[in-house]
DNA sequence: ACTGGCACCTGGGCGC
DNA sequence: TGCGCCCAGGTGCCAG
């Protein structure tokens, strides 16, 4: 479910309750997930106290004097702060507890999430050869013209590079297209360096207002602090196939790329 | 070096 | 009600 706005906001969420907090004990109750969760998740954590929750990529790092959670929401995964009394549901994997009474409890149905340990987070393997942060400084048009000379993806599927940027998922990819005016089929490398400014900017965009707005909510997502997102109620173009574009008002067009639902206005993307 | 396609897993919504 | 089918917010890995 999360891209980052949605990670964003459930590390807002959270943050209060879990930094400066000492884990009292891990319960995992299902290691299964797109990668076994280690035993250090069990071993180390406890006794440590949070020092920080930071956010990369999608990535939740729960920083602490003896390593580093590293926590991945996949497709379907949401956080949550509970007292430690609460039953848990089917699919809620693992509780990190906390000397307050209160916990973390990671719940994901499809477990393509994940639950890491690491001494090194930034040499970690899965987040070394990461892009640049979007809302970051050293992202913006001009290094994704630069990064897209000679490359025949779509625009889309090149956004949604992690290598190239990170966080830009299947919503907000459609979206940004969209308040871009660029079709998502369009090549990447055959992409004007003024329009890949305009690209650029509308990534921040929408990203930051999508923060602001709590992220989206289409199915189950809430932040943190259980409440839903209300970007919802801001998309142009994602899931509105044949509802009226909100500039032309022309329907709304679907198509797949990269195995992935697309959606865009025939006439305002070019 | 790029590119496209598959895989992982579970549940929800739809049509019959 | 039940069943089968399609779809879902991510991303690592494989072959060409």
């Amino acid at each position: 479910m999360p891209e980052l706005p949605e990670v964003e906001t459930s590390r807002r969420g959270i943050a209060p309750w879990v930094e400066q907090q000492r884990v009292n004990n891990v319960i995992v109750r299902d290691r299964r997930l797109r990668w076994p969760v280690p035993d250090d998740i069990d071993n180390k954590l406890p006794g440590q106290e949070i020092r920080s929750v930071k956010r990369r990529a999608k990535y939740l790092l729960f920083d602490t004097a003896a390593g580093t959670a590293m926590l991945h929401l996949g497709m379907s995964g949401s956080v949550r702060i509970i007292d430690i009394d609460e039953p848990a549901g089917k699919h809620d994997h693992v509780d990190i507890c906390f000397d307050s009474g209160k916990a973390l409890r990671f719940r994901d149905p499809r477990k393509f999430g994940s639950l890491l340990w690491t001494e090194k987070p930034f040499e970690h393997e899965l987040l070394r050869n990461l892009g640049p942060e979007p809302l970051s400084d050293e992202f913006d048009g001009s290094y994704l013209w630069q990064m897209s000379r000679g490359r025949k993806v779509s625009i889309k599927q090149f956004i949604m590079n992690a290598v190239i940027v990170v966080g830009v998922g299947n919503i907000y990819a459609s979206e940004v297209l969209f308040r871009s005016g660029i079709h998502p089929k369009r090549k990447a490398g055959r992409i004007s360096k003024e329009r890949m400014m305009v690209l650029g900017n509308s990534i921040k965009f929408v990203l930051k207002q999508a923060i602001e707005a709590g992220g989206t909510t289409l199915r189950d997502f809430h932040g943190g602090d259980g409440e839903p997102g209300y970007f919802k109620q801001q998309l142009d173009v994602y899931d509105r196939d044949g509802l009226p574009c909100s500039v032309c008002k022309a329907p709304i067009s679907s198509i797949v790329l990269g195995q992935r639902s697309t959606y865009y206005c025939k006439n305002c993307q070019r």
